[in-house]
DNA sequence: AATAGTTTTTTAAATGATCATTCAAGTTTT
DNA sequence: AAAACTTGAATGATCATTTAAAAAACTATT
């Protein structure tokens, strides 16, 4: 197991310092070298653990993903009802640990340029259907058929809002309120739906 | 006038272009060269009519603006109470010359990479701060004063997220019916915020 | 525990490709 | 003839990626 020690160190290490660096540079801008010297290392060292900077990016957002399922699946599990179980989605989306300026500002700019490069816009395709799909679940016990599509795409658009507003913010972020809001928002939208 | 009919046409042409080329090539990616061939001509004649790539990208951003301007405006003229102007604002952004998968797509990568550029990011802060006050402006009548900002702040967030969705959609767009959902949206958000 | 051998990790210095921008010499328009 | 426009060919800068050689970490053997 010491064998893979360094190499899951440095993996974190440089995920992190992607994050840092593109929230700081853009990511369109940030060089390989600005990654590394985040962490203090060179840019081959980058190529050496992760090939090409598409591999560093997507190993990124797969983290970002990974966090945001771990964070749903906590509250899955104690979900009760459907009306938790909707719950649960709205504040993964908004936990502390997912919901800050850096991550939500990778996110943005991650999904900007996916659509451009395979291997990204194979992620991204990917992630949008379970997420499409998870709602669609949730709501469906919830609110009548008709109206079901129209209240998920506003949900689902409010909440992206959200983060691309994040995204920008120059402020720490306060994920609690954000959930309180999500919740009062959510609520108003199904309240008067039927 | 003659001695300025080729310029306008050329600046017209390229702003078009880089629309469109940015729409198939991403923000980030997109060359000068693969703009100017968009209407067959050279990337050094872009230089000529607009100094650098930073300059272009402004002034396409600037057209957008103001086609969104226009749309509103036209609205406005005809809105006779505080839900018509709301309504006139929430048109104009699903407007059929504006609301269009290569505009949203511009708008969305622009805004993206607008935070790292001086004068870009200028543009950005003055557009924000617009917007945030005709909402604000609209809203007052129509909303208790404790609420009026979570509403805004919802109503903003579910917009970004159409345009989000819809810079991204592969099929062309339904202005039309994006108004219609944003009416009813703001409908159940305002109808129990009282 | 010391050592020699092996693998993994690090990095400075190429490499090679891509671009925005400039230049200078043309062409067209007025 | 002058001004406005066009463009092919430099220019110069920036990068991701590769290479090759050194350093560090690890393993096996005594």
């Amino acid at each position: 197991m010491g064998r893979q020690r360094i190499r899951d160190i440095r993996h974190d290490e440089l995920i992190t310092a992607t994050i840092t660096a593109v929230h700081k540079r853009g990511y369109a801008a940030v060089t390989m070298t600005e990654i590394a010297q985040e962490v203090g290392t060179t840019a081959a060292s980058i190529n050496y653990y992760f090939g090409t900077k598409e591999n560093l990016m997507e190993a990124t957002m797969l983290r970002l993903l990974n966090l945001l399922k771990t964070a749903m699946l906590e509250r899955y599990a104690t979900a009760q009802t459907p009306r938790d179980r909707l719950i649960a989605v709205l504040d993964a989306n908004f936990d502390d640990r997912f919901y800050t300026v850096a991550h939500c500002n990778f996110w943005m700019q991650f999904w900007a340029s996916a659509p451009y490069t395979d291997s990204l816009a194979r992620l991204h395709r990917i992630n949008r259907a379970r997420v499409t799909s998870h709602f669609r679940a949730e709501l469906r016990s919830l609110v009548p058929h008709e109206r079901r599509e129209a209240l998920r795409e506003a949900l689902q658009c409010y909440m992206d809002g959200v983060w691309l507003e994040a995204a920008q913010s120059t402020a720490p972020l306060n994920a609690a309120h954000a959930r309180e809001e999500a919740r009062y928002v959510a609520g108003l939208l199904l309240k008067n739906s039927d």
